[in-house]
DNA sequence: CTTTAACTGTTAACATGCTAAACAATATGC
DNA sequence: GCATATTGTTTAGCATGTTAACAGTTAAAG
């Protein structure tokens, strides 16, 4: 058990679209339905390994970044260290994280990725990439190209001048 | 008071970048982060009028389809009918939007917003077109278009043979 | 017509995923 | 040495959703 729970939210608050001339004009509006559905895709893609969205990033970080503390790693999800907590317990319970001592600082807990982890988050990663294949499909390759420059543009502007 | 609560949550689950090569090369991982800014955006813009996004697409789907009954906006939200109801009555007791009987079926009642509820959705959804420009002023006008027919294109795709 | 089923809006109980506040253990700066 | 800050954690609470049950009303079946 435990895969179709109910699903009970995240982004999937609008999953069909909102009949209106006026919003069809904005980027923001369009950026954001085409995010509910590939979201939405990328969920499903993770519930095979029982990974929630939230639960993948957080191994994302841990896999390619070893050694990472906790503080660090919710700074970079965007969430409290206290809500963390209940996450990485949960990936050490499934034994795809370990919590390990700092050599000097005994406050901090090195968070390091077991061989099983890397292992479930690279075959995650793959099968993330292979959906998002076929799921955009509509667009040509050099579209696809297009598309990804243009969403880094975006991105670059806004994370690097925070 | 009600404009800076604590923005509890919505989609500001990763406000900064995650710092992994492997994400960077998948569309959906750019999307959902271009999103995630444009839509914190959205939200801080619409704080000002004090309407959640959620409250604003029920605003917008009223305002511009009057008549609609409860369970075909909850329908085209993605929520319950239970869960509208409370978004119904707070948008009734700012005098937005108003239930009024259906002519023939004692069962429904129908939304009609309010003049002033179509007065604040015209001026919240300007001001969230104003935002957009100046958010998104590192793509050239060329680029937004493109950007826009790209974004358009999936949804037309996922949407239509939903 | 009567009975049965379906639909509408609503409430109540509960789940989830976060925050905020407090805490003990540890480290750092003067 | 002592005040202050940091780390991970627990606890309580809140926001936002769901599911289940309901009363009123309508439509369908017999």
């Amino acid at each position: 058990m435990a895969a179709k729970r109910a699903q009970t939210f995240d982004e999937q608050a609008e999953p069909l679209a909102l009949p209106s001339a006026a919003l069809d004009g904005l980027i923001g509006y369009n950026l954001k339905r085409a995010y509910i559905h590939i979201n939405a895709d990328f969920r499903r893609t993770l519930e095979a390994d029982d990974l929630p969205p939230r639960v993948f990033s957080a191994l994302s970080l841990i896999a390619e970044n070893p050694g990472m503390k906790q503080t660090d790693v919710a700074r970079l999800l965007g969430i409290e260290r206290s809500g963390l907590v209940a996450i990485v317990d949960g990936l050490e319970a499934r034994g795809l994280v370990e919590r390990r001592p700092h050599p000097t600082d005994r406050r901090i807990q090195e968070l390091q990725p077991t061989q099983e982890g890397q292992a479930i988050y690279r075959r995650a990663l793959e099968a993330v990439a292979e959906h998002e294949v076929s799921f955009l499909s509509m667009l040509s390759d050099k579209e696809q190209e297009t598309l990804l420059g243009l969403l880094r543009k975006i991105r670059q502007h806004l994370e690097d001048a925070g």
